[in-house]
DNA sequence: CGATGTCATGACACCGATGTCATACCTTGA
DNA sequence: TCAAGGTATGACATCGGTGTCATGACATCG
């Protein structure tokens, strides 16, 4: 590979003036520049970048540690494919910075972690964006203060500044323009309460339910989520079986993601009944591929995993800019540490899956809406 | 960020001393040996890449291009999001050989592409994978002799080495397994005959019925593909009410891939018609989202993306190793170059999508394909 | 006991860029 | 005409490691 020193032989000049060139930080004869520039072509000259950081001292890199290339392989896992999503945003927001974004995959080894960082590391990169497949709370190895550090879908104990979705608020407003839509027996068949996702969507179910006066029904709260083990679909068929008997059922099955929508519409289809005529059904996620491709097409709140991709993006460029990020911290009811965490709401996706009783109470609810944006 | 200086002052030895410890190049007394380590630790000192690199000449970096991240968005694409499980295989095909695999997304535009090699040329990569969406041709820049290129999923006229599936074989020995499983009245709705996948599956599906004596009937092979644009779920509605009134009507709707199937299967349910029992379906792809969570589960043709990923990561490694690569030239009735092809077959994923009639047959077919592994 | 060899360590140059400073050449203006 | 200022360029040091060679302290051997 040719180097500063051939470019500078060949175009009978000295290297400072090919690296003046290059960078254009001082004037250069116009003959003079011709030559170099002929000489660079020829040679296929590609300045080296270690040689440059070592100089400068910035490497203009970015370090992004994700489980998402690996995890697809798992149908299993709670939800759809986000992290890939956050990945997407963050490689859109860094794409015109002039940062280098090295994007690093821990092939679903959670143990390579450290040494990935401490591949990036020796890469001296300025930031560090630790993507988590599902909303959790992770461990990382502590990293030099010189280098940010930023979590995406995940936060830890140690106050690291976090991207989260607001799981709460996502709900909230789903079973909020449920009720508006006139349906005031929903059911909720939720995630497993171990995972974050699970938590807060039922506190965001509760709430919503609370601001419109309606009881919480601990019959029409059922957990359907066995974590990808079997007996999953026997346990979601037992549910949908037991809501239907009691004496004032559900009209709507508010489910805790997109593939239990998925599903609860083949159970209902086998049972006879009629999505949404006779049962509504809502998921969460919007995980498009089911959502949009299911007939009818599924109600459902999207997850903004671009949007906290780009967030999570620009916030790290804060930090590396030494700007003090404009992180307001807001508390989701959430017992564990959340203080340097960022939340992002997603829109609830209306689409067909549920009937609309009301359509003037619909507009009534466009107007709170718009209230809190 | 600390430095082998710092560490050697700290230590009390010189810089060279502190290099040895760290490569264990050379003997070192057992107490300089533990200064030099207290020191390391106390001082947090990770090497810098760029200056090993400098001096050594070799990076040890492997770049990855691929589309596969932000792509993701686009449910309208002909294939899933097939890149990814290449990747993935590249990734845990890299993960012990000491080298680090760089990855970067196109962010869906392909001018970058130019841009991003310029940038791994830059750090001195050692080779370069380029992962395409979908099969099909394209046209690289050309990068120095010195690094290496493998293309994966896709080829191009230079005859630079390249890593395909197999479309031709995956869908004669998905409709050999249907003529064996007792259907001789099989419909192809093939994908667009310009994408490679639809060129080549439809060969081997008129393959497989050549192979066992049943004339092809092109009242039987359908286009149902318009590339993601409006309508198309209107032509296969179209299409399959046709097959249906056919005198001799099919009894298996072998579809382009699993998207389709997905669909085929909403409107054969609209129609009042049973899967399998009234109407086999079967799919390509091995999109396990949807083959795994349809009910009855599809029968489709694995797409070994995963494996060609692996292929293509060992077939990088031998290029660099100067190793001659054991590339066996063979080309699937390919008018465009493939002599630099490395052609790999995924199995057929037989679910319950399709009814079986012979069982009898179905050992005769094991046979047959022992015979060609 | 001196020559030779091994072990442990350091001095120095070098990789490829660039910041700093110096220098030679020109153009102005007093 | 000569000092002052701008323009174009080069010499040299430097970044953080490592290869090469040299050196000093011992141990071994004839």
């Amino acid at each position: 590979m040719a180097t500063i020193y051939d470019v500078a032989a060949q175009a009978g000049v000295s290297p400072k003036t090919v690296s003046r060139v290059l960078n254009g930080d001082a004037p250069v004869g116009g003959k003079t520049r011709q030559a170099v520039e002929a000489a660079m072509t020829s040679l296929g000259y590609i300045p080296s970048n270690a040689a440059q950081m070592m100089r400068g001292q910035k490497s203009g890199l970015i370090g992004l540690i994700t489980g998402a290339i690996s995890l697809t392989t798992e149908p299993t896992k709670p939800a759809g494919l986000p992290d890939l999503f956050i990945v997407q945003g963050i490689q859109s927001a860094f794409a015109d910075t002039g940062k280098t974004l090295m994007i690093a995959d821990t092939g679903g080894r959670s143990d390579r972690v450290p040494h990935l960082i401490q591949t990036f590391l020796r890469h001296r990169v300025e930031g560090l964006i630790y993507v988590a497949e599902y909303h959790q709370a992770v461990t990382l190895p502590r990293v030099p203060k010189d280098v940010h550090l930023v979590l995406a879908n995940c936060y830890d104990d140690a106050g690291t500044p976090a991207i989260l979705p607001d799981d709460v608020r996502g709900q909230r407003e789903l079973v909020a323009r449920l009720i508006a839509s006139g349906h005031h027996r929903i059911a909720y068949l939720s995630l497993r309460p171990e995972i974050e996702a699970g938590r807060l969507r039922t506190i965001g179910y509760c709430q919503a339910l609370q601001a419109a006066g309606i009881a919480v029904d601990p019959a029409l709260i059922a957990p359907c989520d066995l974590g990808g083990e079997d007996g999953e679909t026997q346990l979601l068929y037992d549910t949908i079986d037991r809501l239907l008997l009691l004496a004032d059922p559900p009209s709507v099955l508010s489910c805790g993601n997109d593939k239990m929508a998925l599903k609860v519409y083949g159970i209902l289809r086998s049972r006879g009944i009629k999505v949404p005529d006779e049962m509504s059904v809502a998921g969460y996620d919007n995980y498009r591929v089911i959502a949009e491709t299911l007939y009818p097409p599924l109600t459902t709140v999207d997850l903004p995993y671009a949007a906290m991709g780009v967030r999570a993006a620009h916030l790290l460029m804060a930090l590396i800019r030494g700007n003090s990020p404009d992180t307001a911290p807001n508390d989701p009811l959430n017992g564990a540490n959340t203080s340097a965490a960022t939340l992002v709401a997603g829109p609830v996706c209306w689409r067909n899956s549920v009937t609309e009783r009301r359509a003037a109470t619909v507009l009534h609810f466009r107007s709170i809406r718009e209230e809190r944006p």
